[in-house]
DNA sequence: TCAAAAGTGTTAAGTTTACACCCATGA
DNA sequence: TCATGGGTGTAAACTTAACACTTTTGA
């Protein structure tokens, strides 16, 4: 039997990637969305995305269609996972992964973002985005809660350089809940992988705070990270 | 502009399921895996699969093959992550999502497996497998794991009456290490959703010792679930 | 001098772990 | 009568949560 041949009597589909974009600023936590200037459901919302190409890894198409939107390159993504519903894309069967990405709100590209008509939306203001979209962001946000408190990956939403108060409220942020002081503070003085640069903020306090930073080397040696 | 012409200039792809089948037995979790008997990479060990079919949902096909396999139909099924590299299957490119199934491994249908060439492996026995199935093995043990601390998915490796010390050596084998007995039963006395039906079982012990089944109904209220 | 954010320890509550013996029964 | 798995409670260790005041400095 031929290998080529015994493929190619199955059916082949669309792929495509969906983006979910997480940015962090104001104390909260936003989503790049699209407001659609293009059909298929031209006028509405939805998540960033783009078709698998041809030679193309499912990741690198994941990580080509965030660097379109906002230049930025080597971010941290993950999946979430696959969308296989036949009529989850009203034009034409399509299958799509989703997968989320943590960016520093100040480093992107805002000109690309312009181009692309999209707009950072917060969190608790989202609009009905099309087709399984809204069950995409639902899932992407559940995996990257769990994931920001068993490893640092959140430190991704902010500056190198941090100030405590800083990394307090993207996890007051990501969590959703209010966290106390001193035993946040607590908990970060035992993780030998957030340390101190030794550099002062004064922009954000009179008083000036001490700015953090994460120890990659450290880190991969200890991947526990709870808040 | 056309929404079908926007699609298609886009490429399409072959795209599997690739199935991580959990049972128990013995004390141990075991795998259901294939020797293969035909191309591609015949005579290696691999995953049950089998590609999407048109017109047929991700997860359906995954349920196919499953079914096609061991005669179990509604059997608890979660998508773990979509496998999307160029070269993952040399033969030609493929996109696979894989999925892991919890069944009893006494339900299964023997005729149907033995047609398939299809083998159960303890956990701790398995050999390399094809592509990238390792892989998708290792990723589905984790998610897993995770899943089973947090709700009862595990119970459907028993059978629909278990005693407690059957449920206390699947969470055993689940994790992989040894629980206390009377700990692990004073957490599962405070979880109501799992009951007492009254009947007795007398064959794994002289004494007898009494039968217990998930409810359904109070489980989906309370989703609280840690060994 | 005061407003605003930074920084700092202790105690109580709750959770998790460790641990050993008696019970009921069939062979 | 004894071997086998079933069943039961308590105390120590550890983890988490609650809580309020002093410091620094620029305006």
């Amino acid at each position: 039997m031929n290998t080529k041949s015994y493929y190619s009597s199955y059916p082949k589909f669309h792929m495509a990637v969906d983006c979910i974009i997480f940015g962090f600023e104001e104390g909260g936590l936003s989503l790049l969305l699209q407001k659609r200037n293009f059909e298929p459901a031209m006028g509405e919302w939805s998540l960033m995305g783009g078709f698998v190409e041809e030679g193309e890894s499912v990741d690198d198409a994941a990580r080509r269609v965030l660097t379109n939107l906002t230049g930025l390159k080597d971010i941290y993504m993950r999946q979430v996972k696959a969308y296989g519903e036949v009529e989850r894309d009203p034009g034409e069967r399509v299958i799509s992964a989703a997968y989320y990405a943590l960016i520093d709100i100040n480093k992107q590209d805002k000109e690309l973002i312009k181009a692309h008509n999209a707009f950072w939306v917060k969190l608790d203001e989202l609009p009905h985005l099309i087709f399984d979209h809204d069950q995409m962001v639902a899932d992407a946000l559940s995996v990257m809660r769990e994931k920001a408190l068993s490893k640092p990956t959140g430190i991704n939403l902010l500056p190198e350089e941090f100030t405590l108060t800083q990394l307090q409220s993207l996890y007051e942020a990501i969590l959703g809940e209010e966290i106390d002081k001193r035993n946040f503070r607590k908990r970060i003085a035992e993780m030998d992988y957030i340390e101190k640069t030794g550099h002062i903020d004064k922009l954000l306090s009179r008083r000036g705070a001490a700015l953090y930073r994460l120890n990659p080397e450290k880190y991969s040696k200890d991947s526990k990270f709870k808040i």
